[in-house]
DNA sequence: GCGAAGTCCGTAAGCGCTTACGCACAGCGG
DNA sequence: CCGCTGTGCGTAAGCGCTTACGGACTTCGC
């Protein structure tokens, strides 16, 4: 699959601006009237350059709407490689999942990490050995986890862990802020729609959930807990048959926003309104429930900051690599208020 | 974030494989005794490699589990920037969607181009022009079309559109195989569940429902198609509503794996079993929904080869990149007779 | 037995970038 | 006025690949 590039359109044009043609550093260089290396100095933010010849420099990037090439940056950079190591079972494409490593991907890309998916051997260990290694969705006792600890690979782990380099969003104060914003509005009966609690991060979330109905000083009751298993689905069929079966909870507190998004269909169907009759709060905070959603305030959920779960988890993995001692992260929350809770009725 | 790797491992090795550490082909190349190009020639099966030498070199690659760099390959292929884009209403990230972008990105990276998702001026066209682009869901009078045409870039659209280079799914066959499929099976009522009929693809499956109907002499009655706007809670909501008010269909042909799953979902709930008393064919074939059911055999359902459908966007660009006439390809569609669908019971 | 035509393979340039190195020039103290 | 330090910048090597080119053999016809 041979392909001729058009060369003859500009013959001897040297590195005149073809008109809308990518431009390369190069161009920026010779526009701006500097060496190609002044140019990399400054998309690199390196010092050695003074304020006036910088200025010039992003003056032409600018005209040009230069980019630097991915894969020129990659090769050049540091020769790390590091890996994405995804497990199995997270792999599930949930829109969460999805846009945590679209932000990765991209900060990866833009620090110059060369990464890939590391495959498998058969024997379960990684078939070549990267650098450094992010995981998903690990269980603390996960044999690659002793692996890389023997091989001297740092590596930085997505979700709460011991003893290892983690990120993770602060679930049990998720849990927490959500239940508080309930019971101030006059809620008492909070049901918690959850499931997966082999997962340490929805254990927290259910865990803030009844700090918060301790501070109240109410006791939970055994029937409060629903489980939705994390899906649209689960949401929708364990809330109605609760509703169906006489349930009189006045506000739903789901680990998910697609299960909230599954509550709220069924109150619907089941006549009841929401907010007005029932409140619902959900966890994540995606842009893709919320506008799909006929309450027009949008849900009301807690927010994870995705893009700064991901930036932290390369963050850490560098310090790994510069051999800094371990350090772990937890990233705040934040309850955003919408349309779908409400001072609880009479 | 300056990154020393530990060179005072090996001092003078050479490229004497250390341990682990991904292999180059400069590696491979002595491995087997023969020169870099050598080995290039072999990856690229390209000609002018005896059997031995072929013979011999991939031995060498599988020994140190060698794969070649992505960024140093793309560096070096033919300099042309492929551009992806994405309309924003597709955006969604549907899994099948998510099928199809992971199947594009590894064909175009194994192939070494380079990619990047095109970013839009304030006026709605590229900010740079790439030599090639892709484009998914966009409508035929979308003005992106026309400049690309006036600019002389080649392009290939992901759907059917009069005109252009374009790959799509044989809809209108996996409608009427779906729709034949239940009428062999003696059903005579047969809802269609559909939706989102502004997209020529989902009024093509319809049309073949209609089509299989017309064929059988069965005149389709208005209140057997349903929308269930392509989403597992809207396929729920629709089929519990008409099953709840009285219809007697014994069969239902959903236009999405999806929609399938919330209609099985309702009739369950209502106490039908599938496929005893209703069956149901979706549409897609995602293992995710079809392992996710709890009827063990699967999802009986239309299966659209992602794969070629990618693949084929990728080979009709390049015989744009290379001047050959347009071309379209139709990518034929499967029935796949699984676990939810039975002879219609007496 | 010698030149021509093949076959197979090594060599080196180059893809677009980063960065170590070193040069030129300014400003300083003596 | 000379050397010295320091700042700002150009230069070139090299990242891991692909591929055009050409060289060393082999084989064939005469």
């Amino acid at each position: 699959m041979r392909i001729a590039r058009d060369k003859a359109a500009a013959p001897n044009q040297g590195a005149g601006e073809r008109a809308n043609e990518r431009a390369t550093i190069q161009q920026v260089a010779e526009h701006a009237g500097v060496s190609i290396g002044t140019v990399s100095r400054v998309l690199n933010r390196r010092p050695g350059v003074s304020p006036t010849t910088m200025r010039r420099v992003q003056a032409s990037i600018a005209h040009l709407s230069y980019r630097p090439d991915h894969a020129a940056r990659t090769l050049s950079k540091a020769p790390l490689h590091i890996g994405l190591s995804l497990a199995a079972d997270t792999r599930r494409l949930t829109p969460f999942f999805m846009l945590f490593l679209e932000h990765l991907i991209g900060r990866l890309q833009r620090e110059g990490f060369r990464f890939e998916e590391v495959p498998a051997r058969s024997d379960g260990l990684p078939a070549w050995l990267p650098n450094g290694v992010i995981l998903h969705g690990a269980h603390e006792d996960d044999p690659r986890l002793r692996y890389l600890e023997g091989q001297g690979v740092p590596f930085v782990l997505v979700g709460r862990s011991a003893g290892a380099r983690w990120v993770a969003p602060d679930d049990h104060a998720g849990g927490l802020h959500a239940t508080r914003h309930l019971l101030a509005l006059g809620h008492e009966e909070i049901l918690h729609l959850g499931g997966l609690m082999s997962h340490q991060a929805f254990q927290d979330r259910y865990g803030g959930y009844l700090e918060a109905l301790a501070e109240a000083g109410i006791a939970p009751k055994r029937e409060w807990l629903l489980d939705g298993s994390f899906t649209i689905l689960g949401g929708y069929r364990v809330v109605r048959r609760a509703f169906e079966g006489g349930c009189r909870c006045s506000a739903i507190f789901a680990a998910s926003d697609e299960m909230a998004l599954g509550a709220i269909a069924a109150l619907e169907d089941l006549g009841l309104r929401v907010p007005l009759d029932v409140s619902v709060v959900g966890f994540d905070d995606l842009p893709e429930i919320s506008n799909g959603l006929n309450v027009p305030e949008g849900l009301t959920t807690v927010r994870q900051d995705i893009a700064h779960i991901a930036d932290t988890a390369v963050t850490l993995l560098v310090e790994g690599l510069q051999g800094l001692p371990v350090r772990s992260e937890t990233v705040p929350i934040q309850l955003v208020a919408r349309g779908t809770t409400a001072r609880r009725r009479e």
